[in-house]
This record gives C-alpha cells, sequence and structure tokens, in this order.
DNA sequence: AATTAGCACTCTTGTTTCCCGAGTGCTAAA
DNA sequence: TTTAGCACTCGGGAAACAAGAGTGCTAATT
C-alpha cells in the first residue's frame, strides 16, 4: 500500500512521540502536534489504515497505538530526519579522543566508550583489520628456556602477540633464525591463503629436529591465524537497564546474555557485509535474528583508517531509540577516529 | 550478649531458610525443622530475644525475621558447616582446567569462569603478581620505523608488552642496544623502587642524543610501571540480576555501576589484606563500604601459583548468599589452580 | 468526497474496601 | 521452663468501583 503524504507524517508523528514517552500514542496526542490543524476524528481514521496496513499496533482496544517493527524500518529508511549535533558534544568527543592514545585498537575502544556516553545507549565496537592482510613480520623472542613470546606484525601495522611453550632446547639464535626463515617465506602469502601446510613448507629447508620443529610451527600457524581475530568492545551495557522496555529483571537477564554470549555479536557484525547505498546497517527487533534481541535495534556502520584498516562501529538500544540522534553521533565518531588516525600516522 | 545453643540453631535455622525462600522467615517454619520437637510459642520468644539483641529484624510487625548484617557476621564466623563439594561438579572444573593453557593470567581468566558458573554468582579475580618483584628482561623491539614494542618480563614469568610511538630515527640495533643497557642496569632493582629517575639513570653513559632518548626513557619507565598493574576478570555479572534481592531495574543498574566502575574493585581488592587466621575474607552488606554494593556480600581468598605469585579470586552475590556452599567451591578452585600451575612449570 | 463533531463503548489503571492468613506477643496452664 | 491458646496486627490479594484515555461509528458539515 502506498502512503499518503499525510499518512506519512502521522507515522512519523507516532513514532517521535511513542520514542519520548514509551507509552501508546493517541490520535490526540498527535492532532495537537499538527502545525495545519486536524481533528482527532480524522488522525483516528488514519490511524486504523495504517493499522490495517501493518505499521501499527494496538495492545488493546482502547489503546493508543505502538509502531511495529515495519514502522521503524520506514522510519529510518523514509522519514526521520537526522538532527544535526549540537557544537559542544562534538567538541567533547574530540577533546575525547585527543589523548595519548598509540595503538588503533586502543582507539577504538576510547571511541566506543564515547560514543555510549554521548548517545545513552549500549555500544559496539568491531575492532579494526585489513581484508586483504598479509604478514609482514613474525618474531620468536625467548622469555625463558621453554616459553616463547611470538609476535605477529600484519601488513596494515597491527601487531598480536601470543605466548607459546616450546622445547627448551631451542636457543634464542636458533628461534630467531627460525623466524626469519618463516619470516621471508610467509611475507607475499595472503593471510587467508595461509595452512599449516603452508608453514611446514616455509619451513621447509631449516636444519632442526623434526619433532621439535613441527611443535612450534604448529604454534607459529595457531598465532598467525589468531592474529587477524577480531575483538569486539561493548560498552554502556547498564544503561538500557534504566529503558522501561527491560523493567523486568528476567528481559535485563536475557538481552545481557544475548550481548555477553561470546562470538554472536562479533560473527554477527564481521559476516554483515553492506548492500545498500546507506552508510549505516539498520536492524530493527525480529531482524537482528539473534534470540534475546527482539526488543532491541542494532545501528552500526562501516569506519576506515587510512587505506586498508576496516571496522564497524555503532549503538544497540531499544527499538523506540532515538534514530535521529543516534545516526549523527555514530557519524560523528567514525569521521572523528578518521581524522585521528590520519594525524597520528602522519604527524 | 552471649548466645544460648539454642539461639545459635535457631539462628542459624533463620538464615538457612531465608537463604533459600529470601522470604521472611516464622517460627512456625523454625520449629518444624527442628529434631527434637519444639513449639513455635517457644521459637518465638527466643527469636524476640534474638531480635534485642541485633540478631534479626523484623519487616513489619506482623511478618517473619529476616537476618542483619551481624547475624550473617556470626553464621560465616561460627554458625556455617560448609557442605562438601560433590565429586561431580570437582571433575567439572577439573576438566574445565584441563586445556591448553600457556599463561597464568589466562589460567585465572578460565578459573574465574568456571567459578562463577559453579556458585551462580558473580565472580572476581584479581590477576597474579609477585610482591617484590623486579624487571628480568625489558626489551624494545622495532615494528616499524618510530613504533617500538616494548617487552617487560617480570621475575616470577610474567610478560607484559605495549607499543610506543619514538622518533624513527633508533635504528633496530640502537634500540636493542639501548634495552640491553637498560635492562642490565635495572636488572636489581625492585619494582616498587623504579622511578623515572632510576631509569634515566641506569641510561647514563648511551650515546644517543638527549632529547630522542629521553621521551624513551619515559615510555620504558611507563611500561615498567605498567607491567606491575593488576587487572580483574569479572563474570557471571547476569547471575545477580535474576535473585529476588535485584527484581528493580534500578537496583540492577546500581549493582551494575558499583562493579564496573573502574579501578574500585581492584583497589578494593588489592589493598585488602588479612590480617585474620581465616583464609576466607568475607565482607557482608554495609562492611564492603562501597556504594551501591550494600545489597551485597563479597568472599574472596588468596590463591598462590607456585613460590612467588598471589592474586585473589572469590565471588560477589547477595547478602543472602549460599555461604555453605560457596566457600568449599571458592576454596577447591584455588587449589585446583595452584595443581594446574605446579603441573604447567614442572612438566 | 473529505472532514469533523458527537457519542456510546471498551479497556486499563488507580483507588478503595474488604477479607484472609501468617505471624506475633502475651497470658495462663502444664 | 515450656507450651497451648488467643487476641491482635498487618501485608497482600481479590473484588468492586470510578475515572479517564482512547476508540470506532454515525451523522452532520464543509
Amino acid at each position: 500500500m502506498e502512503l499518503t503524504e499525510r499518512q506519512r507524517w502521522i507515522l512519523k508523528s507516532v513514532i517521535d512521540i511513542y520514542v519520548t514517552t514509551a507509552e501508546p500514542v493517541g490520535s490526540k496526542a498527535i492532532a495537537e502536534q499538527s502545525e495545519t490543524p486536524i481533528s482527532s476524528a480524522t488522525v483516528r481514521n488514519e490511524l486504523a489504515e495504517l493499522e490495517a496496513a501493518g505499521y501499527l499496533e494496538q495492545p488493546h482496544t482502547s489503546a493508543g497505538r505502538v509502531p511495529t517493527d515495519l514502522a521503524y524500518r520506514e522510519y529510518v529508511d523514509h522519514l526521520m530526519e537526522p538532527e544535526p549535533m549540537p557544537e559542544e558534544e562534538k567538541k567533547e568527543i574530540r577533546r575525547g579522543l585527543d589523548q595519548q592514545i598509540y595503538e588503533v585498537n586502543d582507539l577504538m575502544l576510547r571511541a566506543n566508550e564515547l560514543l555510549s556516553e554521548s548517545t545513552g545507549y549500549a555500544s559496539v565496537t568491531l575492532t579494526p583489520s585489513e581484508p586483504e592482510s598479509f604478514v609482514s613480520q613474525l618474531k620468536f623472542l625467548q622469555i625463558e628456556p621453554g616459553r616463547v613470546m611470538v609476535i605477529v606484525v600484519l601488513s596494515a601495522g597491527l601487531v598480536k602477540d601470543r605466548i607459546i611453550r616450546t622445547s627448551d632446547l631451542f636457543t634464542p639464535k636458533q628461534l630467531q633464525m627460525i623466524s626469519g626463515v618463516l619470516e621471508e617465506n610467509l611475507r607475499a602469502v595472503q593471510l587467508k591463503d595461509i595452512t599449516l601446510v603452508t608453514v611446514e613448507a616455509a619451513a621447509e629447508d631449516i636444519a632442526v629436529p623434526d619433532p621439535l620443529l613441527n611443535q612450534l610451527l604448529y604454534e607459529a600457524y595457531v598465532s598467525i591465524k589468531q592474529a587477524e581475530n577480531l575483538d569486539v568492545y561493548m560498552d554502556g551495557v547498564q544503561r538500557l537497564f534504566i529503558q522501561p522496555e527491560f523493567n523486568e529483571p528476567a528481559k535485563v537477564h536475557k538481552v545481557y546474555n544475548a550481548l555477553q554470549k561470546d562470538g554472536l555479536i562479533t560473527g554477527y557484525l564481521s559476516h554483515s557485509d553492506e548492500l545498500s547505498d546507506n552508510p549505516f546497517m539498520i536492524r530493527i527487533g525480529q531482524e537482528i535474528a539473534i534470540d534475546g534481541l527482539e526488543a532491541c535495534s542494532l545501528v552500526t556502520t562501516t569506519y576506515q583508517l587510512g587505506e586498508r584498516l576496516f571496522g564497524k562501529i555503532g549503538i544497540i538500544g531499544p527499538r523506540r531509540m532515538e534514530y535521529e540522534k543516534v545516526i549523527p553521533r555514530i557519524s560523528f565518531i567514525r569521521e572523528s577516529v578518521k581524522d585521528v588516525y590520519k594525524d597520528k600516522t602522519e604527524g
């Protein structure tokens, strides 16, 4: 069904009001909001149509209307008019990012905190990664005999390290040599093409007894694979608890569990690629398709640092979310981290 | 006031019942629980005395009694009889710890999870540290020009690393030389005695232009200081939400905020030294003296790994906590991580 | 044909009232 | 010293009620 201009306006009003009150919206409240005078009876007729079309629901016969997922969808796609952010808030975020931050992951951690604070919802960030990265450095550093730190530096400058156990027969020199050979031979290979076999082949002509070496190679392989593991930062979950939709502890528990469940959100974010021209991915209620988050919405965007690093940042809040405020804030954070990164790497 | 044997028994009953029901306990319920027959009237007389002595409270005139902080204190100090853990659960925890875990911090992270799961409350762990540690290794490893990883290895084998920005005029060789000198000169010094001045003195006869060097030294100093920073792991906070005492979202929010507040719990745990012969530190309600945790209890113990590493592990739950079950579980975890650590370092 | 005033109807929510029962304290008997 | 008995208190749930917000429909108006 094609909506008339007036129906669109009414639908927007319903959502705008509902977003602030969290109560079913009646015809009178809408009529009062209009610039051009309109009677509540007229509004009622339109509401009935919108309900028939699936945009609105009535909790019970004599209550006002509540938006459905479909309504929110229409709202975020066509109706809303994102509000510009006040300069004051922008300054605050810039100030927050303008600290001694050396590593991209720490930058994003900070950005994530600031986003939650700024929006009042829970924020979530997927750490930056490079789509087609390769190993640029691989180091074995002996901590003590039998204990070795494996340091993997990826092409875009991301660094991950991990401590492993090895035979204590390796000398620091040997370790250095082995990592040198591996680094040399793996340097051209894309991370996603590296397998245990690749690693073993790269170490082919190293003159070290097989069983010792094999275990080391295996650990090296694991370290490399782990280097592309993404982290998820989450902050401000407690802010959801004060939303009226989570006024029952059982609901809080459900949402918290869903968010906490390891890897669920990570996987969700990292596998969601945008297909639309819209820079924001907005998932409303059921659309999220994660058990326990039916009452939530998820708004994320992809950020880019420098030429090659990409990640996601966004917020999780109640479906009834202040989209018009959230969107510009996510945008601003995205641009800000980009700028900060640029300054850091150039300066 | 000295409690009679029967009063002690009644007090224990009140708590035992209240712990499972979370409802005020009446005289009848207590009388029914007794082995030797006793009338509810007698119990009532005793209850009145216990109330006068400050052990019990009545929410209102015609309700049962509820234990006070004082009662819980008496309970954990003298009344409770910790229940032995079922073998099945012990096995489960052993199985949980018996994985490929290389580093002590990871071991404790896992132990922390298992403890929360096993008790059903929130668990909290202070990572292990050595009381009088010193730097055993200090390495500068160039990631790329101007970007250096500082690796600090402490005497007990704890490893921390951090990436810093430096002048890109340093060559890898120079960096290696500088870290070598620092390592050499700082090795005997206890961590707590190291200051920026110490570090600068240790670098005295390094032939590198001052301004460049100073910045590097400063970062080295910061890295060393950070190496003794303790982390706190917290898990299972959501399990608190289903407790009846947190049935209002506002309370959940309050507790969550208190727990989340950075460093509060860390500081609390790391500054609490045991003065008693009791291996458990038990703080009940007000005793915790953290705003927002008045309705909670905190039970922790000190664990020891090997000769020199110490940390804390314990749980946070409602004051009305199953102390008799919690204590043995914390004990068991403490012994288990000790054993696992022993196996790992010896094997 | 679209809009609106008017009205009867519905259903929630808050309030009051009322009653039940769990629990108490006290007294007197065992 | 213990216990049976009893009157009393008070919270909480059920029922009854009123108020009010909101609806849908009809008929009048523009």
